[in-house]
DNA sequence: CTGAAAGCGCTTACAG
DNA sequence: CTGAAAGCGCTTACAG
């Protein structure tokens, strides 16, 4: 391997002025860097980041710990947050978590986390009793679903807004019984504070302002939000004669599934039941029938993220953050009623 | 920062015995090792991987280039090479090459590469004439759509068999005018070697053997594989008056758009026209008419990408490899033909 | 404008 | 079973 000493050597120079050139910086004779940098160039120098990284303290490289890649929304958001972060000049290291505890905290403690100069961390395994594990003396950003009143900057979502507006659009279309599904046991009250949790509760605070029915068969609920689980457990409840003219979904990739599930089970949407997701995903648009959502502006949640954590990386020691992106209901075709039509 | 010294220190041994205890070296006595890992615990010691990493001349880190994030087929491949390289104990860096040749190149020749282990490059953008760039003097992986005959190991993909067993599907439902969308300059035949052209050179390849008809407005070609583009290509295609019972989508993520296009036209599928797409996206089977599509198992493609990178890290030195996956139809509502409905 | 020297934090033959 | 010492490749005050 060839070193900033071998480039010294050939050049006639020291090390420390290769190192100069290296960081352009300024104060090294033009003849002197021209000739460095030529001799760089005929022995194929290239340096070494980890031996950069060890002297300067610093990696350049953020974390990124998503539930599941596979999920449209995390592609969306791991595609915009490596878009800020380039900007930045930061690399992300992407890790998945598989939507575990185990997996989230393993991304905060595991040791490989020191070659990180921050970490964003999508979390939806941790709860809020997990708050003081958060104390992390690294950078750190949150982002996504839960309420912390943790120590570090939080991204959270419109979780209960946005669900409860979803349902009110539902019922200006004309819906009167309205369904939802959602991931774990959202019927619980003590339910750990999820994404699916807040939505849900925005679902019934919305049912409960609107006079609308809020049986407990009416909240579908599935282990996991994946399109195989949704498919069947909305066939399931479909096939045990419940019976509903609108659903909220949690995600918009389920609401695809749900879709699916009222076709086969010979429903139409949105002329039988009108369905509404939650992410504004790219496909939604493109559905037939176009689903109607709730966009909560991905890229600012992107955006925001990185800013904050860049902060924290140069030192900034303000008391945590919190962050709440606004949402506007997308309404297309899903949820058209039949005197707009 | 707690360093190794501070808990030799504090634990009266050397930094060494405490390096050995770090490694789980055996040769430590047990109650040595207790000690230290408890001085660890206690003063909360991590280990700095960058001083490791340039001690031991490997980061464990891989690099993974890829063109979009936030295109389904990608958003799945990167799931699955990160599965596959922490099986290895290998972490992922993500790098977006908005499927640019400069971006991909970037990947290879900037400096940031001498952090990674290894890159697996997901070569959109480069071409044949790009081979001897890729003789680099680390380890990687191409993998993708062009053909090489470069220095290096690659994954390919059946773009010329997939798509035309595709178009002997249409053919087999009953179409008779199979219309094609592809990204890129495909009409052009000294076009380089991308995927689109490929999967066009397979589209064309099955038409001539059926004896169907190769009109070259049948084939309509987009700047970019992009729903939004797609759809209006296709729109503006059927507006001035082209006409198919069958259309080869170089993409599922495409498909979705044309499908929406056709309806829009008020075309029916798979009544009015028949669509196969490519991929086998996790979304296909549940799409209204669920997709049919080409599958090339993807988990093989990353498994076999994240395995020869590991061998090549680990020495070995033999021959470029070539591998190309097999691939099957998966027949869907979408090309379902009355006659079997 | 250039260089000698120290040191980032760790690991590894080598010696005892 | 444990330690002293060298060194991975780089950068950075400091001196000239």
């Amino acid at each position: 391997m060839v070193t900033i000493r071998d480039i010294a050597k050939a050049a006639g120079v020291s090390p420390m002025t290769v190192s100069n050139v290296l960081n352009s910086h300024p104060q090294v004779r033009a003849t002197t860097r021209a000739r460095v940098l030529q001799t760089i160039d005929e022995l194929g120098y290239r340096v070494n980041v980890a031996a950069r990284n060890l002297r300067r303290g610093r990696t350049h490289t953020i974390g990124f710990a998503v539930p599941e890649l596979d999920r449209p929304y995390f592609g969306d958001l791991a595609t915009r947050v490596v878009a800020e972060a380039e900007r930045h000049g930061l690399q992300v290291v992407i890790e998945e978590t598989s939507a575990s505890r185990d997996n989230e905290l393993g991304a905060l403690s595991h040791s490989r986390v020191r070659m990180y100069d921050g970490l964003i961390l999508s979390a939806v395994g941790l709860g809020s009793r997990d708050a003081d594990l958060l104390s992390v003396d690294f950078p750190m950003v949150i982002l996504g679903e839960r309420i912390f009143d943790g120590p570090v900057d939080h991204v959270a979502m419109p979780n209960i807004e946005g669900a409860a507006a979803a349902v009110r659009h539902l019922h200006e279309q004309g819906c009167r019984r309205v369904a939802g599904v959602f991931a774990g046991a959202v019927a619980d009250a003590d339910a750990d504070v999820s994404m699916s949790s807040l939505r849900h509760e925005g679902y019934r605070r919305a049912l409960a302002e609107l006079s609308l029915p809020l049986d407990a068969s009416l909240s579908i609920s599935i282990p996991k939000l994946d399109l195989a689980v949704a498919l069947e457990a909305v066939g399931n409840s479909l096939a045990s004669g419940l019976r509903f003219d609108g659903i909220f979904c949690s995600t918009d990739y389920v609401a695809i599934a749900v879709i699916r599930a009222l076709s086969d089970a010979g429903l139409r949407v949105p002329d039988d039941v009108k369905v509404i997701g939650f992410d504004n995903s790219m496909l939604s648009r493109y559905l037939i029938p176009s689903l109607s959502t709730v966009d909560t502006d991905t890229a600012l949640v992107a955006r925001t993220a990185v800013e904050l954590l860049v902060a924290r990386i140069d030192g900034d020691a303000a008391e945590p953050v919190q962050f709440v992106p606004p949402f506007r209901i997308v309404a297309r075709e899903s949820t058209r009623s039949a005197a707009l039509g």
